[in-house]
RNA sequence: GCGGGCGUGAUGGAAUGGUAGACAUACCGGACUUAAAAUCCGUUGGGGCGUAGCCCCGUGUGGGUUCGAGUCCCACCGCCCGCACCA
């Protein structure tokens, strides 16, 4: 008897696909497309599970959809700007050219043993000067249709490294490198005007009926649409030029219970302000200290500097407010300053509280609820509660209602007007750094900013660059940045910024669809092939990178690069769980972690014996010691059992724990699927059996609940269907003609997940052809249907017996037999039905 | 701090509001073997009783809606993701 040697099957299945090409995609009249992409992967030179969990979910579409009769398109390419690049290049030496292109030759041959349907002839990196000389012309497309400005913008500064940091760069505050604590410091910076687009990328949300809710709503509120008040407080002693403050406030229902007015440390108050006294400048460095993330400015303590200045109350002029500078306001939300209502927001409480403010309710739980608060009252927007200060008068109300009267009864009043606001903030995409795609500008002294010529892309990165100081190489270039201005002739100067990394992956789905072409698309090409289909990736996504190409393929579209069908380009999105893994650490005598390798570790020891503590579940990480190398797995048990286990034991949307046990029971089921279909290949090929009918029907089920279940993304439930009907094939004593049919059906139900396995079954058994190639089985509905079902019977909706009935049995016939069943008299003992619920097929419920 | 998600046996998980624990792992038992491995078969949520059977409890915690809740609603606890210069 012979052996499944995943090794020797695999290498001859992918010549076989890569002679035949197989998953070239191309466009036939005859056929749907289907176009199918992962989010492509940053080339860091090691795939890994994650890699392999994400391709190949991709990879069972895109066959089940090559099957059902599909042009498919499957492409694969390379996120290759970015820091990591520069951050070996500085560690231990190098050029970030030669780095990525050599991890992108090592991925690319780690990844090409999984035996993925890609269409390997369409591969781009983003740093290919083809792309990004493309990626510049579509900048220079947006200049021109205004879909891109200048602007100031903060940034992170290292005081001691003398450089712009990433967010990724700041660690509690203090530069990554240099310890140093860093600033937050202005620069002008190129900006796409996202935010214009708010409204159009919020409603189009609705239409998005194959993406996740969750990642819905999560884009919903990044945009956070909001209808509020925008007014202004009149100041008293303010500097000149400020006798106002423009104020916006989603809730000018409370008002009256104004207590405090706040300012940004970055507004143009608190900057003049600074400008003449030390003590407000020493309190805004402060406040500039520590990062630029909102996540870092809203968890600080909670800081605030009386200027001093004081504001009237717009409905009771003789009430004056302090004007605080406090660090918590951000400039780049509403006006940058806010009234403080200390009785209904829990942040403004605890400020009133640390700098003794009133606190004053416009609204009380009860008409004779005590005023005295002793926490913030925030009841839901849409509870009635009590106003003793609204503008409506005293009277109960909810808090939706009294927002719009409040508006209303502002506007009528001439205090203000009700505006619309949106939290989504234009895209800054200026980096100084290298590894990116240069922006494609020249400043020159006569004419300001030009655009570079069209026919002088792409402008590309110089190579002679050197990484041993921070900062950007190109600024210390000797002679890149000397240019003739495009307008003038004049000696000028490039750009020296480079775009951020999530421009070149906001319309790489695009460029696959014609990777050649001499313009950033052809709209043949984008016409036929846009949308993706199915796109398939991480839900760390959700918001940013998503948002970004939306964007992205409208501004496109303006510009003639995309059709206008294809302004929301992703037609169905998933977003799949990661790979984790146990790790294992002891400590040392500090009680410090030493983390161990899996390998080390035997039944919980180490190889002396000592016993490690586990912690379950836990993202893969190099300094956790817990990573598993997918070539690994390959080399000892093939790609289809990698393949296999990443789908089967998690659902794809959750995080999959990798298990050295659960690698060996995926390549012993193949093991048995091969052996079954050897043993079958033996038989006698007249030989008849019983169970023929029996087998069939299992078949047809199999076929149905499989196929659903890749329709759903049910890969794991899928899988069990396969276990199972394997099971029930292995214990068949039916004939050679129906086993083989089992087996070949079997065959083909698994070849989205294992496809060189499948290809050697269906060879074995005679098949013709490839199975790559099959029509994908069709079930019978008549297969499907059994004639009697097993009904369960509740009392009082606990379940004390079940009968077996017709499928067909009338509602009164199946409630006569329930009532008539020795367990269910017994439960009643005596009592009598007040109701009888009878679910057709599904359950019985006696109620008493 | 803000936004989003998740929570079911020893473990990963299954379950259109309708028999909770499919399928797999692990454990235990059996067959084969001189033995082991491999392979095959079987048992396994917890507790109880008068043990061919029956009863009670059970899906993070506490409430609610429903004939019926793992599933829907509210609150709480724990963990995970994102927060605009990580990709």
């Amino acid at each position: 008897m012979s052996r499944y040697t995943p090794a020797e099957i695999e290498a001859r299945w992918q010549q076989a696909w890569e002679e035949n090409e197989t998953f070239k995609a191309v466009r036939t009249a005859d056929k749907p497309k289907y176009y199918v992409l992962e989010m492509f992967p940053y080339p860091s030179g090691r795939i890994h599970m994650g890699h392999v969990r994400n391709y190949t979910m991709g990879d069972v579409i895109a066959r089940y959809k090559i099957a059902t009769g599909h042009n498919v398109l499957h492409p694969m390419g390379w996120d290759a700007f970015g820091m990591p690049a520069e951050n070996a290049a500085m560690a231990i030496g190098g050029h970030p050219k030669d780095w990525t292109y050599g991890n992108i030759a090592d991925m690319r041959g780690q990844m090409k043993p999984l035996g993925l349907s890609i269409d390997w002839s369409r591969e781009f990196a983003t740093c290919d000067p083809e792309y990004y000389g493309q990626q510049q012309a579509l900048f220079l497309d947006f200049l021109e249709k205004d879909l891109v400005y200048r602007k100031n913008a903060v940034v992170n500064w290292d005081p001691v490294d003398m450089t712009v940091l990433a967010n990724e760069q700041v660690e509690n505050g203090r530069g990554w490198r240099s310890g140093a604590l860093v600033e937050r410091r202005e620069l002008t910076q190129w900006f796409f005007k996202i935010s214009e687009h708010s409204e159009e990328l919020l409603s189009a949300l609705d239409r998005l009926d194959n993406w996740p809710a969750k990642v819905k709503l999560m884009q919903a509120n990044w945009i956070g649409k909001s209808r509020g008040l925008q007014f202004a407080f009149s100041t008293v002693d303010a500097p000149d030029g400020h006798d106002r403050i423009e104020v916006y406030t989603t809730r000018p229902d409370t008002l009256l219970g104004a207590s405090f007015v706040g300012i940004s440390p970055d507004h143009p108050l608190a900057k003049a302000l600074e400008r003449e006294n030390a003590d407000v400048a020493a309190f805004c460095a402060e406040c500039r200290t520590g990062g630029t993330t909102e996540e870092a400015i809203e968890t600080a303590e909670k800081k605030g500097f009386d200027t001093g200045i004081r504001v009237r109350h717009p409905f009771d002029t003789a009430h004056e407010m302090p004007v605080y500078i406090a660090n918590f306001i951000l400039m780049d939300y509403g006006t940058g300053a806010i009234f403080g209502c200390p009785a209904h927001d829990e942040r403004d409480f605890e400020f009133a509280t640390k700098y003794g403010l009133p606190i004053i309710s416009t609204f009380l739980p009860a008409e004779d609820s005590a005023e005295e608060l002793d926490a913030a009252y925030v009841p839901p927007k849409t509870e009635k509660v009590f106003y003793n200060r609204g503008f409506a008068g005293a009277q109960w109300q909810t808090g939706e209602q009294a927002i719009d009267a409040a508006i209303d009864f502002c506007e009528r009043a001439g205090v203000g007007q009700g505006v619309t606001k949106y939290r989504l903030r234009d895209w800054g995409l200026s980096r100084q750094r290298y590894w990116g795609c240069p922006i494609p500008v020249v400043h020159c002294d006569a004419c300001g900013v030009v655009p570079e010529k069209k026919e002088n892309l792409p402008i590309e990165l110089p190579y002679d660059v050197t990484f041993d100081t921070p900062g950007n190489p190109l600024d210390r270039h000797p002679t890149w940045r000397d240019c003739a201005c495009p307008a003038c002739g004049a000696p000028a100067r490039r750009e020296t910024d480079t775009m951020d990394t999530f421009v070149d992956s906001s319309w790489y789905f695009a460029r696959f669809t014609a990777p050649r072409a001499e313009a950033p698309t052809n709209m043949e090409d984008a016409a036929y092939w846009m949308n993706v289909d199915q796109y398939i990736g991480g839900i760390e996504h959700a918001i940013l990178h998503l948002l970004y190409a939306r964007f992205f393929a409208r501004a496109m579209h303006i510009c003639g690069h995309l059709p206008a069908s294809a302004v929301e380009p992703f037609d169905a999105l998933f977003t799949q769980g990661m790979v984790t893994h146990e790790i294992y650490l002891t400590r040392d005598d500090k009680g410090r972690p030493v983390y161990h390798l899996p390998e080390d570790v035997t039944d919980g020891k180490l190889a002396d014996g000592t016993k490690v503590e586990i912690i379950p579940s836990a993202k893969m990480s190099k300094s956790k010691k817990n990573v598993v190398d997918p070539l690994n797995i390959i080399s000892n048990y093939g790609a289809d059992t990698a393949r296999w286990f990443v789908l089967s034991d998690s659902p794809p949307e959750r995080d999959v724990e990798w298990t050295a046990a659960g690698a060996e029971a995926a390549f012993k089921h193949l093991s048995r699927v091969w052996n079954l279909s050897d043993k079958i290949a033996q038989m006698d090929k007249n030989a008849e059996g019983e169970g023929d009918e029996d087998l069939l029907r299992a078949m047809h089920k199999t076929i149905h609940d499989v196929t659903m279940g890749i329709e759903s993304f049910g890969f794991n439930a899928a899988i069990a269907k396969l276990y199972a009907f394997t099971a029930t094939l292995g214990k068949s004593k039916a004939g050679h003609a129906a086993q083989r049919q089992a087996i070949m059906t079997l065959a083909q139900l698994m070849s989205p997940m294992t496809p060189h396995l499948s290809e050697d079954i269906w060879a074995a058994q005679g098949g013709g052809g490839m199975i790559v190639n099959a029509p994908w089985p069709k079930a019978d509905e008549a297969m499907l249907i059994d004639d009697t079902i097993t009904m369960p019977i509740q009392v009082n909706g606990k379940r004390r017996a079940e009968i077996n009935v017709p499928a067909d049995m009338a509602k009164e016939e199946v409630e006569k037999i329930a009532l008539a069943h020795e367990a269910v008299i017994r439960t009643l003992d005596g009592a009598t039905p007040k109701k009888v619920i009878v679910v057709p097929g599904r359950i019985v419920n006696v109620v008493a």
